[in-house]
DNA sequence: CTTGATGCAAACACTTTGCAACGAC
DNA sequence: GTCGTTGCAAAGTGTTTGCATCAAG
């Protein structure tokens, strides 16, 4: 399928741009960025060890988690708490509001528009979901960070 | 400002709804309801916990979870990792491809169409920010979960 | 060879659970 | 008064760190 030619260009593409930044690319890494590439979804990072472990037996737990900061750092990662640990929480919307969040320093700005409604509807026709919400985070670098 | 009015909104409709469901207003599930709505943005549980107990002393961290379970089953209060306890981390999107997620049985369905490219140019030029991808999920109940 | 990266184990942080006591209704 | 809810403390998970060793470049 379409998918395998997608994640062999991922793969690689990850691999370079690591490589291109002077990390070394050893075993645990190229086996991060395998089990990554092949998730269908999100996947939790003791999930993710798990997987690894199981594609590359003696890879270290350690490393799988310094993998992943390595690879959000790089921004070629992202997670859904903005570099926290833990989950975030926030009261289900009832006007729209998002956020825009810099991931170098954090600062987010909210925005109030919300391109989703008319999706939302048509989404929930074709599937026969009822919605109650969305998140919509939008990743980028801020003015600030992009002059340093 | 016309926040304060909003968070009252907030905090009146929340209390309602629980109190609706049958469930008790006892004063940790308050202070938890008013500390999320003086929220400007996202809050940790740790972060949450803390507030809480400056607002309250006394409340219980697992009183501060617990409540948090209570407001998210509820579909009150929205998480950012579909319920599960960790961060999510998935393979920043170079293709942008989305899910909708049934937070009943976390069935997820993917959809490809991207509506945030023009607004995230617009939000771009604006905030001076430079993007490099965004999280879009929208949440509900699946025709499966709808039935029972 | 050199030095960054690793795996391990221990420390630390976050979340959940069992239970006696309490307080919302 | 009843029973759902609480706070506490202990148990259970998830994440980070220090360090001796290894292997990528």
């Amino acid at each position: 399928m379409g998918g395998a030619l997608l994640q062999c260009d991922d793969v690689h593409g990850l691999i370079g741009s690591l490589r291109h930044s002077g990390y070394k690319i050893t075993q645990a890494r190229r086996a991060v960025i395998e089990t990554l590439a092949n998730q269908a979804r999100h996947i939790t990072a003791p999930d993710l060890v798990e997987a690894v472990q199981e594609r590359k037996p003696g890879v270290g737990r350690a490393s799988v988690y310094r993998t992943l900061e390595l690879l959000t750092r790089l921004g070629l990662v992202q997670s859904s708490t903005l570099g926290s640990t833990s989950a975030i929480y926030f009261l289900a919307p009832t006007r729209y509001h998002h956020h825009v969040i810099c991931t170098e320093c954090q600062k987010t700005v909210e925005f109030d528009e919300c391109v989703l409604r008319e999706l939302e509807q048509r989404l929930g026709e074709t599937l026969g979901f009822q919605f109650y919400g969305h998140l919509v985070e939008i990743y980028g670098r801020c003015s600030d960070c992009l002059s340093h």
